[in-house]
DNA sequence: CCCATGTGATTAACTTGTTAAGTTAATGCC
DNA sequence: GGCATTAACTTAACAAGTTAATCACATGGG
């Protein structure tokens, strides 16, 4: 593009130096070494996101597993369906809120999770060994930091 | 979760520690602040990634504008059919191989992205603002090394 | 020239993201 | 109790992510 077409444009940086676009291939960078082990499970990133929020605290409502997993209510609905469908977590309601999905791992999904899990972690450790583990600190540590600065928002 | 129900767990890191999630997350935060003036446009964020890519670079095949864009080449082609059908972009044929398109930003889709510029610089702005120059030029260095240690695979 | 093979782009099928609207149950006020 | 409001999901509709299949054109042998 010729300078002077380029004279009267409003500034804006140039997008791969930009935090969304930085972030979406960081993240896209990182999920393709996941997705080979999770596809021949059959598992999407997050239907396995999903699963491992309830292995840490193995009883939750459908909006504080959304809220664990990143994922939006919605999309949990379709997603909580698809694990059951499959047998991997159990529901039942909450007796004094009606309202309230009571959601947990069953035996099945205990079983499945363990079964992934050496994989997953096997995974995680070769990244962790490529990009060097105090960078890999540091880079969770600001990603935090950024998160609290923009959260309650201005 | 009790302890004896613990001990037998392989080891995987907890959720919001891992690269994954944390990246996820800044995204969504980050996104959060562009998505109303976006929409107020009826703009998706892949949709303005798009024309931003080739305001940078002002004709481009599908191949080099969905790398650019970070979009798969299946969301690209009907991103172009959106945005095509709305007069911001045009497209012809590379009469030196009939199978490559051609795609451009049309006088329409210059005047609309610079109609949209400074409200979006003005809110990155405002990001780097609050999280910090310093900070965010840091981080993004971070994420390109990350990138960069990551892209080659093993 | 014909065919095999490869490449650029699109289509198909399914899952998820995203917003809006709908359902059902709880809560608060009169 | 009756009624509006809020809260927790769920459903709907459309855009995009993801993988596989397909189409159209190019290219390199034979």
């Amino acid at each position: 593009m010729s300078d002077s077409a380029e004279v009267h444009k409003v500034s804006l940086a140039r997008t791969h130096r930009t935090l969304p676009i930085a972030l979406l291939r960081a993240r896209e960078t990182v999920m393709e070494r996941f997705r080979p082990m999770l596809h021949s499970h059959d598992m999407t990133e997050q239907q396995w996101r999903v699963l491992r929020v309830l292995r840490e605290s193995d009883e939750l409502d459908a909006t504080a597993l959304a809220a664990g997993a990143c994922v939006l209510a919605p999309s949990l609905s379709r997603i909580i369906k698809a694990l059951e469908d499959r047998g991997l977590i159990e529901l039942s309601r909450d007796p004094s809120d009606g309202r309230r999905a009571k959601i947990r791992l069953s035996d099945t999904g205990h079983a499945f999770i363990e079964r992934l899990a050496p994989e997953s972690a096997g995974i995680y450790k070769e990244i962790e060994a490529t990009v060097g583990t105090a960078r890999l600190e540091t880079l969770l540590t600001e990603l935090e930091a950024l998160i609290d600065a923009l959260k309650p928002d201005t």
